[in-house]
DNA sequence: ATCAGTAATAGTAATCATTACTATTTACGA
DNA sequence: TCGTAAATAGTAATGATTACTATTACTGAT
């Protein structure tokens, strides 16, 4: 893979931040800087990415795909009222028993959690 | 939430199954028996059959939403290959110290596994 | 059992996230 | 510096899902 000055930005931009941001919140916060960014690239590279190990895509069902850059394996959080998405510090298990099966071969484990965050726990 | 025949016939193609059906499967397993039923009907009430805890929806990254009829909380594996969903009949557990937060409460879980089947195991 | 009112459906159009396409630009080894 | 292949920009296409509207069908009251 060839060095290209906007998947740089594009790797910044995903771990320079906490909010597990989708592609089109990551060609926002960069559209300041570079203007001719394109939304294409960022999806492009975003999946390279993603495929390199290099950040973690999460998928939380708002039809939109968010990434972690921060590929130590741990768990998250979901606000079922703002969507917000926080980061748990726990290693997903892999529980022993489903390691030895045959049937099939773990490789790794996303778990979430889903909730309501203190903000709209209030507002409810 | 009044009956209707549709409704019925959609639960139980995804209870009668341990395929984890998409709307779109849902909707070809049922256009033999009747004919006239909508695509979007199947999607409206996949989601408010979920809504109403009915069934379980899974999202696993391939941009479609599965939707399991079992609604005992278990664990899932998604295979990388065929993209085939297993049942994993292990309640996912929630850690006491992650319930004890002031900052979200957590109200319930999902926990995916990836990896190979032996099928695709095999032809690696 | 009929009727009225309202929720649900069918069929189609629209939306939104993502991917594909192509001409142009850029990284980088010879 | 040059040539080549990979990457980008800009736009068009795709595919899953949702929205819209006229028609149909539950269901409670007469």
């Amino acid at each position: 893979m060839r060095y290209s000055h906007q998947r740089e930005q594009i790797l910044e931009a995903v771990k320079g931040v906490k909010t597990h941001p989708t592609a089109d919140m990551v060609y926002d916060s960069l559209h300041a800087e570079n203007p001719h960014l394109s939304l294409g690239t960022v999806y492009r590279n975003l999946s390279l990415l993603a495929q390199n190990g290099d950040i973690t895509p999460i998928y939380t069902g708002d039809n939109k795909v968010h990434y972690d850059g921060d590929t130590e394996p741990h768990c998250h959080f979901v606000c079922k009222g703002c969507s917000k998405i926080i980061d748990i510090f726990i290693k997903p298990q892999i529980p022993s028993e489903i390691l030895d099966k045959e049937e099939f071969y773990v490789e790794d484990g996303k778990t979430l959690f889903y909730g309501h965050c203190r903000e709209c726990k209030t507002t409810l």
